[in-house]
DNA sequence: ATATTATGTTTAAAAAATAAACTCGTGAAA
DNA sequence: TTTCACGAGTTTATTTTTTAAACATAATAT
C-alpha cells in the first residue's frame, strides 16, 4: 500500500483534524467533495488509516510507564499477550528483539496506582517466567500529549477484570493506594 | 479534568469512529444531537481529546523501533528534544526517571532505513552525550496496528532535514540504503 | 432573594454527506 | 485495431447533519 500526493494531503488534514468536512478536503486538494469522499471512503474501508479521539494526558493528570521484560520463551510471552489484551491500562504493548522482547506502554490516573501496576499481582512484571523488566515512569509525554488511551475498555462492569486478578483482596486497593481496575464495577478512579 | 458517564460514552464512540455523527453520539448518550455537540464541542476546545487519523503500520509495511537513552545530563537531553521536534520519523520520545532518561518510538519504512537510524548521524543516538543506548527493533504491534504517525511532517519540501543531518553525504543514502528524510525534497520513500 | 453559569432542548436555516448516473482515460483481451 | 471493463473523478438532486439562536432549567455564587 502506498499513499500518493492527494492522500498525504487527506491523511496529514485528518490528523490535525479528523473530523475535517468532505469539502474542505475537497478544496486542499482541489478534488470535488465527491472526489475526495471516495479517496477517504478507500482509506477507511482499506483499514489504512483509522480516526479516532486520542485524549489529553495534561488535562487527566495521567501518568505513563513503559515496561521492559524479558520472558524465558515464547510462552510466557503469549500468555502475557492474551492476560492482558482488555487491559484498560495497557496503551501498546510491542513485542521486539534484543535483550527485552516485549516494552509495554501503561497508564495510571495516579502514582499510587501506578506504583500498583509496577509491582502488584496485576502488574506486566507479576507473570510467571520473566526473567528480568524495568519500569520507566514517564515524565514527559514531548511534542504532544496526546495518546490513544483505550476508554471502550474502562466499561466499569465486569465483576472480574480482563487480567483475572481481583481487586479486592489487594492490601493497596483497600487501604485506598490503588482506585483499582477501569473495567470492573468496584473501580473508585476516573478514566 | 473529569469524564462523567456521557462524556466517557462519547470518547469510546469517538474512538472507535472519530467520524461519529452528532445523531448517533446523540442516540447513544440518549441526548439530542445538539445536546451532544455541545459536549463534543467542550472535549474539544478544551483540549481534552483530539480527532486524529491514526495510520495502519501493516499495511504500509512500516517498521517500528523503541530506542532507550542514557544522556550525561538534561542539556544533552533537551538538545536531543529540540533536535528532534519535528523528526517525521519520531513517533513519541518520552523523558522517563531511572536507569534511561528517555524512550522513542521511531518509524521508518523499509528494514534498511530502520538501520540507519539506528546507527547513521541521523540517529537519536548519534547526539554527543549519551552515555548509553539501546535499540529494539519492534517485531509486532499487538491489539491494534494503528499509530499516530506525524504524517504532516513529511512535507518532502526542505532542503535540510529538520534534524540539520544531511542525506547527500551518506554512504547509506547514496547506496539506496535508505530513502533518506520525509520531510526533504531529495526522500525516495513513501511515506 | 437574585443574578449567573452550566447544561440541555427546540426550531428553522445552512451546510455537508450521500446515492446514482455520467465522463474520461487506461490497459487487457479479442 | 477495436472493444470492453475498470478505476477515478464529476455532476446533480436528495437526504442527513450541522449549526445558530432563542429558550428552559437547575445548580452555584453574590
Amino acid at each position: 500500500m502506498k499513499l500518493d500526493e492527494v492522500d498525504r494531503k487527506i491523511v496529514s488534514q485528518l490528523q490535525i483534524d479528523g473530523r475535517t468536512t468532505l469539502e474542505t478536503l475537497g478544496k486542499i486538494t482541489g478534488y470535488t467533495n465527491m472526489g475526495v469522499r471516495k479517496r477517504v471512503n478507500n482509506l477507511l474501508e482499506s483499514e489504512s488509516i483509522r480516526i479516532s479521539a486520542l485524549m489529553n494526558l495534561k488535562r487527566f493528570n495521567f501518568f505513563l510507564a513503559v515496561v521492559l521484560i524479558e520472558t524465558d520463551g515464547p510462552e510466557t510471552l503469549q500468555r502475557l499477550l492474551k492476560r492482558f489484551e482488555n487491559c484498560p491500562r495497557v496503551v501498546y504493548i510491542f513485542t521486539t528483539i534484543g535483550g527485552f522482547n516485549m516494552i509495554a506502554l501503561v497508564v495510571a490516573e495516579d502514582k499510587e496506582t501506578l506504583e500498583s501496576i509496577s509491582m502488584e499481582k496485576c502488574s506486566l512484571r507479576s507473570e510467571k517466567g520473566i526473567r528480568r523488566s524495568e519500569f520507566y515512569p514517564v515524565m514527559d509525554v514531548n511534542y504532544s500529549p496526546f495518546m490513544p488511551i483505550r476508554r471502550y475498555l474502562a466499561h466499569k462492569d465486569l465483576s472480574v477484570p480482563p487480567c483475572r486478578v481481583n481487586c479486592k483482596p489487594c492490601a493497596r486497593y483497600k487501604f485506598e493506594r490503588c482506585v483499582g481496575c477501569p473495567a470492573t464495577k468496584y473501580y473508585k478512579g476516573h478514566l
